[in-house]
DNA sequence: GATGAATGAGAGTTCATTCAT
DNA sequence: TATGAATGAACTCTCATTCAT
């Protein structure tokens, strides 16, 4: 068993490490050296692990966006039971999305993805599908069942979904330079109250 | 004279070429080689112009980001003289930018951007300043104008020309699959018209 | 017993696929890899029986090298009992010699052996000496007898084995372009005839 | 001039310095490194002249061969214009042509071939073709003029041809161990003389 | 000023060989 | 004993960059 572990161990090591390293220094300038001292390992031992470089990248893509997309499912949980305060618990949810949008993984992610694509038109596929369309899909069936209790007014989940998305995540491209730049948790939590605010102001039900 | 010319040209089109080039390779990969070929001179000709690969990436993105600014600026202009019909105004720049945003430029300007963000850090100033946040400012001041006279509601012009940047170009991501997938005219004008339909809605005046 | 027996097998069977993997690809190209796939083993039992691959190479090469001998040797059996008809025994031998020098693993073993002179020298000492010195000796041996029954005119069978063998085979290396291509076997009773024609004509005893 | 005279010695010099290398090493150990060092460029300087290490060897192989036919032909010559004495002059031409058949080029062009058959088939054309065949042909020419002025008395000129050179050069690879070994003059001039002697017992003109 | 030729440095990948089981 | 996994070393080939023309 414990020859099994240690492979195990060692191929999340060497897929984090790619991670890691891809992030850094990007697909073409990260060296499978520099993967394999990462992951502490020898370089072909990357090899005997994943056939190729381009594999590795896509192994270790796939690997960050299936982490990065559960977290961002379980961020929704709060609209599964919201309490009276609809706004509240919006804002609750828009602030964890927020900071997950933030964080170093997500950014790491979503910059690879954008450095790549012409590379590697099929690292969509693997990102993208199982990526922000289910946290949009997740997203508009909470939406759809506070429209159905009238908690909210909107017929077409789908489109309040997808604008509640761009008016959280719209502005911090702009605000984090791209995901250069870090952004204080104060400021995170008052986007996320000026978005919910507009968002409640178009879709909200106008409670008497 | 001619000789000055035909340097300026040559400049030119190393710099158009190396745009070119970038965007479709990404910047390890694209070879100064292939882009000689590609602005069809010699590769040490591109070293006497440029004295380095990243100086020559760096030019390419100031370029090619200046005319994609200035092609966003001059889409805002409708705003200057607004019809009696502001929705429908607002929705003939929104689609503007909305295509302007979905063109081959803008696209490979973004993609270049974030892939080599950690590679140059300083491209960020380059573009960005001069970019988006210009834009934003001068929308901004569009709608200010129009607050003061009445037709809008907001007393935070920068907020509502942030969510409305936000609202147009949010969706756009994930239709078109991060700028690798074309789109629709016909389908570009409903994203324009349903942005601005819940733009107007939050911050519209309410007409009585 | 059966152990040894099966260690003695997989022996057997590492030789083979090493000489048989060897022939197809060279020593260089040949990995240990492949071998131990030829002869169904895994790679470090490949290294449990030899300490390395040049050994394993010489061995190879010594065991194809006691198998070719040992045919060829077998061909000369009917010249210790020639019949009323010399020419027809010398072509029958001759036409033996030929067909073997042209088999898979004649043809191979010459190869390997030019191939990688420079890089085992003393790999000629392994093959050479218990090779085409053995069978030229007793080729010379028979011819000996021939000329002590006066069956012969030469007085120096050792040339005479040699200008045999020449003759033989010198006009094989064209033929087959090098062992590459198969010859058909009247073609090679027609070489046979013909060689032994003209050693006879120079060596054979003038019927009168 | 001068650049163009310098490509081309350097083209020469990489020619003759990766045969040399082959030579030494066999395909697969040679290192374009090692050959670029022996012809006293840089590494890559190779890889502008020849695309691959494949090309290379096929045209330094060729070149090889070329030079190697043209010395077997010259050595011919002398049989346009026997003297009196035709086997001094044959004993002349095998001489030469033993001579030629031991040094360092030829041997290693041989070594090269049946090393890399499996390889570079098609090398065989580059070089067979090109080689022996012209040479057997060339050979039979001569030859047949001999037969035609009734010094000879063969009428199939290409089997005799076939014939001195098998007596000639076979017992060669025992002798020399298969090129690795030096021989004097001595034993090739009586080498030449053993192998004429034979060839005019079975093919000359039984001159009263 | 523009170019063909040359190069130093380094990348991905493979392989013979060795532990640990 | 036989093997899966790991590694150090090496190799082919590429590329940004610079002379000499």
């Amino acid at each position: 068993m414990s020859t099994t572990r240690g492979r195990i161990d060692k191929r999340q090591a060497i897929l984090e490490g790619a991670f890691t390293v891809f992030a850094r220094l990007g697909y073409a300038q990260a060296g499978v050296q520099d993967i394999a001292a990462e992951a502490g390992v020898a370089k072909p031992t990357v090899y005997n692990h994943m056939t190729d470089k381009a594999t590795l990248f896509r192994h270790a893509l796939e690997a960050a966006a299936r982490t990065v997309l559960s977290e961002r499912l379980a961020a929704l949980d709060p609209l599964a039971a919201p309490g009276d305060d609809l706004t509240a618990t919006l804002e609750c949810v828009a602030y964890e999305l927020l900071r997950l949008h933030t964080d170093q993984r997500s950014c790491s992610l979503k910059r690879l993805l954008y450095s790549e694509i012409t590379t590697f038109p099929d690292a969509l596929d693997l990102v993208l599908d199982s990526g922000p369309h289910r946290l949009n899909q997740a997203l508009a069936d909470r939406l759809a069942r506070l429209a159905l209790s009238g908690r909210l007014r909107t017929t077409d989940p789908d489109l309040a979904a997808e604008q509640f998305m761009a008016l959280l995540t719209g502005p911090l491209e702009a605000r984090t330079r791209m995901g250069t730049q870090q952004i204080t948790d104060s400021e995170l939590r008052t986007m996320a109250r000026t978005a919910v605010e507009t968002f409640v102001r178009a879709w909200g039900h106008p409670e008497p």
